[in-house]
Parts: C-alpha cells; sequence; structure tokens
DNA sequence: CGCACCAAAGTGATTAGATGACTTAAACAC
DNA sequence: GTGTTTAAGTCATCTAATCACTTTGGTGCG
C-alpha cells in the first residue's frame, strides 16, 4: 500500500514511533546513531538524514559530542517555518493582522475555561515582562493566554506566529511602551479572570491594533529599506 | 557572532538563500547533488543532510533518479508538523474547536475584502466538492476561503489545521451530509458577496459547530478503539 | 581530603569513494 | 512515425575512515 516511500522517510517515522513507544520526553537522549543503525539495519548516514528530518521539525536536537536530544516539538501539530526567510514590513504587519484574527476568540475560550493555573501563569507573565527583557518563547503573556485556552492547536499557533515575528527586523524596532503593554494585558486578565469572555476578547482586540498602530507609525517615521521588499509583494 | 552553529544549518540556510536569489519558484529543479557539493564546498552526504531539512519542511522534495524540486511550502511560514502521530478523537476535536476560533474572523475579513478572483475561487471549489471526492488541500472551499481573507499567515494556519485534520482516524469516518455542506458552504459565500463581514462569521461559526456535533454523534454511535487515546489524553 | 588537570571513551561531524536503482531523453531500429 | 533500446544523469544507500566535541573518571598535586 506504501510501495515506494523511500527508506529515509520510513525510518523517520520509526524513530519517531520509538520514541513515543518509549515514552521518551523531551530533555532525553536518543540511542547513538550508531545503535539505531543496527536497530533499524540501516547504515549511519541514512539515520543520520533522518535525524535531520526530526531536527528541522525541532523533533530532535543533534548535539555535537553529546547525543540525540529529544524536544518539545515532538508534540506539536502546528510548526513555524524554522527555514523561512522573513522580509518586509508589510509580511509583520501580515502577521498582526492574523493576531487580531484569532487571538480576541483565544481570549474568550481563556475566559470561559478559568483554570487557575492558567491564571497563575498569565499572571507570573505579567511581573516577567516588567523586570526581564523577555524574548518571545515561554513566559510571554500572549503565549500564557493562547495555553490557558486549553486549545493546543492554538496555543501551538500562537507560539509560530510568535516566533516568526520574532525573526522579523520589526520585531526588534517596535517601541511599544512597556508600561502601557503591561496595563493592557492587566487589564484582559481581570476580565478573564471575571470570566468576561466577550470583556476579554474585545480588550484584546483593541489591544493588538493598538501595536499594529504603533509598528505602522514607527514606520512612517522611518521607512526601512525595502529592497527585497517590493520583490515579495508583488508576487 | 555565529560561533558555534552547524555546518549543515549553515549550508541549509545558503541552499535557501541560493532558491531565493536565483528567484527558483516551485516546480523547478535544484543543481544536482553533486553540483551543491562543489559549489558550497562540501561533500555530498552533507548536502544530502542539508536537503533532507528542507524535505520535512515541505520546502524541497527529493525524487529518485529525477532531481530535487523546489515545492510550495518553502514559502510557507506556517507547517504543519509532518512527523506528528495522529491519535485520538479529543485531538480532532481539539483541532475544530481551533477552526471554530478563527474561521468566523477570516470570514469577515474575507467579506470586507471582496476580492472578485477569491469569490470565483471560493464558487468554483462549492462546485467541486459536489463532484469530486476531493481531498484536504487546494480546491477545498474553507482554504479558499482562508485564501480570500488577503492574509497568508492565516490562510497557511488554516491548511495546516485541515493537513492534520486528515491524518486522523475521524476524517474519514465524519459522514457530514454533502448537500448539507454544500448549502452552507453557499450561504456563507452569499454573506461574503453581500460584504455582510458579521453574517458571514456566525454562518462560518454555525457550520463549524454543526460538524462538530455531527462527529462527536458518529463518535458517541461507533466509540473507536482508543488504546492509544488515553495514554494522549492524560499528559 | 579536595581541587585541578588530563587522558580516554563515547558521540556526533564531515569526508571520501563506490555501487545500485530509478528517470529521462536521445538514439536507434522497425 | 512509432516503439524499443540504450546511455547519461540523478538520487539512494552503503562502507570505511578521520576529525571534533563532550563527558567522565582518574591521577596527581597541594
Amino acid at each position: 500500500m506504501t510501495p515506494s516511500i523511500g527508506l529515509v522517510e520510513r525510518l523517520t517515522r520509526e524513530i519517531v514511533q520509538t520514541i513515543r513507544a518509549e515514552n521518551l520526553q523531551p530533555g532525553q537522549t536518543l540511542p547513538s546513531a550508531k545503535v539505531l543503525a543496527e536497530r533499524f539495519e540501516v547504515t549511519v548516514p541514512t539515520v543520520r538524514e533522518a535525524l535531520r528530518r526530526l531536527e528541522a521539525t525541532g523533533s530532535v536536537e543533534l548535539m555535537h559530542g553529546s547525543g540525540t536530544y529529544v524536544r518539545e516539538a515532538i508534540n506539536r501539530r502546528i510548526l513555524d517555518n524554522p527555514h523561512y526567510v522573513p522580509v518586509d514590513l508589510a509580511a509583520a504587519i501580515e502577521l498582526l493582522d492574523a493576531r487580531v484574527a484569532i487571538e480576541p476568540g483565544i481570549a474568550e475560550l481563556a475566559a470561559q475555561i478559568q483554570s487557575a493555573e492558567a491564571v497563575a501563569s498569565m499572571e507570573s507573565a505579567l511581573d516577567n515582562a516588567l523586570q526581564v527583557e523577555t524574548a518571545v518563547p515561554a513566559g510571554h503573556f500572549h503565549v500564557e493566554l493562547a495555553r490557558a485556552s486549553g486549545n493546543r492547536a492554538l496555543h501551538e499557533m500562537l507560539v509560530s506566529l510568535l516566533a516568526i515575528h520574532s525573526r522579523t527586523q520589526q520585531a526588534a524596532r517596535t517601541t511599544y511602551d512597556r508600561l502601557r503593554d503591561h496595563d493592557e494585558h492587566a487589564d484582559i486578565l481581570d476580565a478573564i479572570k471575571r470570566g468576561d469572555g466577550f470583556e476579554a476578547a474585545h480588550r484584546t482586540r483593541k489591544h493588538l491594533e493598538a501595536i499594529k498602530t504603533v509598528v505602522l507609525a514607527d514606520w512612517a517615521d522611518d521607512p526601512q529599506t525595502d529592497d527585497a521588499a517590493n520583490k515579495e509583494a508583488e508576487q
């Protein structure tokens, strides 16, 4: 039924199934390439090609001299393209538009769920943002908000959007006021804690639209050099 | 500045940049592995590892005896995890919930945009669905709807969601009435053509919730064998 | 005893060359 | 002109070896 699928692809699936069968958790190591090669009766280069596939999707990480480690993304459905080359500001705006489209719904779900620990995570994220120069990953308020929705697909989508956004030039240039950001997050969280889904959604939308406005304003003040931007836009 | 990044990862980036620099479009072939090896002054196995990474994310495809082809996903930001092992019905419901959360917003955007060609694509998808046993990919009404939103990130998210859903056992078992599906799609499209974003969003939400109801009903009638399901659920 | 240094083992990284299998298209025969 | 055959190009996989990095455990000095 699967007549002509390559050996590497089959091997990749077998490795994934092995990880799941042996219940290997993120952080744990896989057997060495040599051992895997013997177990699946292939050679080391073939195993390495399979591992490179898994590496590209963040399912594993190959660490020189140390070993091959299972990574979180093995449990993710939605990923960001690690080979995507970010370009223009229009793409950054597009990402913000996407967030405007989906995050209000996420906030509404979070308000309905009302998980205690999720609320705690969001409060924690609220504090962290004021102190550490927290990057995009975990601990980010919007990520915790998405986690609080209880829907892993939505959570993974938002993580992906933010990961892509962080690779954009505009990410660093955006100068959204730290305190204002904090206050608006607090307002959203407040609505969630009250279980007011409608208000949480509304505040989230306004918050993101405000960010978008700032980004656009920054752009107007100091338009970037968009050599590669035009080529991307016309396609 | 990039102290200890592997040779393969660097090579992968260089290949992507080469593709973009030479403006290679999906369907076109890359130079042979041997040529790439000489150009970047590495050996063939190293090139192959880099290509396997790109293959895992759908950016390229290696075809035995033919060549290495550029694929559409090289322009995608959001991907579905090709190594994800689908499991239980709960995950399928989660995907539908995610769609309920984001698709109404997409429909609203589509109604605001009102692209003529996008509307044509949706009408085409409407007809196809009644005739061909169209699978998940292009031509699917909901995919065209997402495309009509004008936001590529949203479009890619929906494609990813549907791709994952298609790999679920429940995908085939869902027996949503073909005619009812068509009629509800037509109703959504009708609202979009009128520019009524609110109504388009509302009808989209109702449509997806109805599908969810049917899936749940199917499950109640004929509960599946969920050996692997429980392990996933408790985590 | 405790700490620093060092050596060895394990592992991944990369290279090298060779063989096999598949695809495509050109050359050829009919 | 059509069909077959042949040859070249390409990916697929293997074998073998060397290099680089990490970790660990010991060894010896203080």
